[in-house]
DNA sequence: GTCTATAGCTGGATAGAC
DNA sequence: GTCTATCCAGCTATAGAC
C-alpha cells in the first residue's frame, strides 16, 4: 500500500480511537512506521489529514447511500437496510461524528462539502417521501409533512450512534435495534391505513 | 463577585466561542484580568474548571425541567414550552453540547453525573407521557411505543441545537421554531382523535 | 488571595542528508 | 520518498514573594 493510504488508515484507526485532540502526529508516524518527516512529506499538517479522510468518507457514503436509495423492495424493509448501512458507516469514521461541530466549524473546506453533503442526503430521503407518497404506501401529505418526517428520519439516522454512546450504551446489535424501534416508529406515523399489515 | 465565579463566568464564555480544545487557561486568566497562577490558585486544571461548569449546569438544568414539567397548562403549549427552554439552556452551554462525546467519555465525574440526568430526564418525560395517554390527551398506547415517543422527543430537544449549528443555519428564533414542527409533527403522531383541534 | 517568574514538557513543523 | 535532528511556540502547572 502507498505510504499515503497506510497514513490515512491509521489515523482514521487512531483517530476512532483516541480523538483527534489526543493523536498527534507523532502518534501516527510511528503507529504507521514511519518518521515524523515522513508524515509532512505527504500531508502539509495534521488539518490536512483530517480533511483527506474526510473527502474519502464523503465519496464512500455517497456512492453507500446512492446504493441503498435506487434499491426498492417493500419501503418499510428499505428504511430499515438503510438505517443499518448508514450506523455502520457512521460508526466506520465514528470520530468525526464525535467531534463533528469542532471539524466542521473549524475547517471551511470540510464546512462547503459537508453542507453540500447534507442537502444532496436530504433530498434524497425528500423525493423518497414523495415517490411513497405517491404509490400510496404513505398516507396523503402536505409538503411540510413531508420534510417533517424526511428531515427526522435523517436527524434520528445521524445521530443516533452519538446518543447511544453519550448514554452509555454500548455500540451493538441491541443499539441498532432500538434506533430501528424508533424509525419505525417514526414510520408508522405515516403509513396510509391501506398499506398495514 | 468571587474570583472563583469569575473564572468560571469567563471561561464558559470564551469555550462557547472557541471550544475546550483552543481556550487555554492563559488565556482564561486574562480575560478573567487574573495572573494564571492565582487561577491555579481556584482550580486544580483545567479539566476541574470544566467540570465545575458542569456541576453548576446540571443543578441548574434540573431546577429548570422541574419547573416545565410541574406546570400544567395545554399539553400541546407545555410541550413547546419545554423545547423552547431547552433550547436556550443548551444554548448557554453550548460548547458542551458540541464537545458532548468527548467530555462524557474523557471524565468519569463528568459521565456520571450526565448518566444520572439523561435517566432523569427520560423518566420525567416518560411520566408525563404516561400522564397524557391516561387523560385520553395522547391516543392509547402500549410501553414501547410509549418509551419510542418519549425518547425520539428528548432525543430531538438534546441534538436539535447541534443539528442546526452543523447544518449551517443560524441559531435564531426561526431555528428553535423548525424544531418545534419538528416535535409537533411528532405530537401529532401520537394525539388522540378526540383531543386534535 | 494574588502576583511574577519560570520550569518542564509536548507537539507541530522544518532543514538538510541520503 | 524517507530519514535524523532539531527548532520553536505554546501550554500546564508550580515556586515563592508579597
Amino acid at each position: 500500500m502507498k505510504t499515503k493510504d497506510e497514513i490515512i488508515r491509521v489515523a482514521l484507526k487512531l483517530f476512532n480511537r483516541r480523538g483527534t485532540r489526543r493523536v498527534t502526529t507523532n502518534h501516527i508516524a510511528a503507529e504507521a512506521s514511519i518518521s515524523p518527516g515522513n508524515l509532512y512529506y505527504h500531508f502539509r499538517n495534521k488539518e490536512a489529514i483530517i480533511r483527506d479522510i474526510f473527502v474519502r468518507m464523503d465519496e464512500t457514503g455517497r456512492g453507500m447511500f446512492a446504493a441503498i436509495f435506487s434499491k426498492s423492495p417493500d419501503p418499510a424493509e428499505r428504511m430499515e437496510a438503510a438505517f443499518r448501512s448508514i450506523q455502520a458507516f457512521n460508526r466506520r469514521f465514528i470520530f468525526f461524528k464525535r467531534e463533528l461541530p469542532a471539524l466542521v466549524m473549524g475547517d471551511p473546506k470540510v464546512k462547503k462539502l459537508y453542507l453540500a453533503s447534507h442537502r444532496a442526503h436530504l433530498a434524497m430521503i425528500g423525493s423518497l417521501v414523495d415517490e411513497s407518497v405517491e404509490s400510496g404506501y404513505l398516507k396523503p401529505m402536505d409538503g411540510s409533512e413531508r420534510r417533517a418526517f424526511a428531515e427526522l428520519s435523517w436527524f434520528l439516522a445521524l445521530y443516533w450512534i452519538n446518543y447511544l454512546e453519550v448514554s452509555g450504551e454500548p455500540i451493538d446489535d441491541r443499539g441498532i435495534q432500538r434506533g430501528i424501534a424508533l424509525s419505525r416508529f417514526l414510520l408508522e406515523a405515516v403509513r396510509s391505513p391501506s398499506s398495514r399489515g
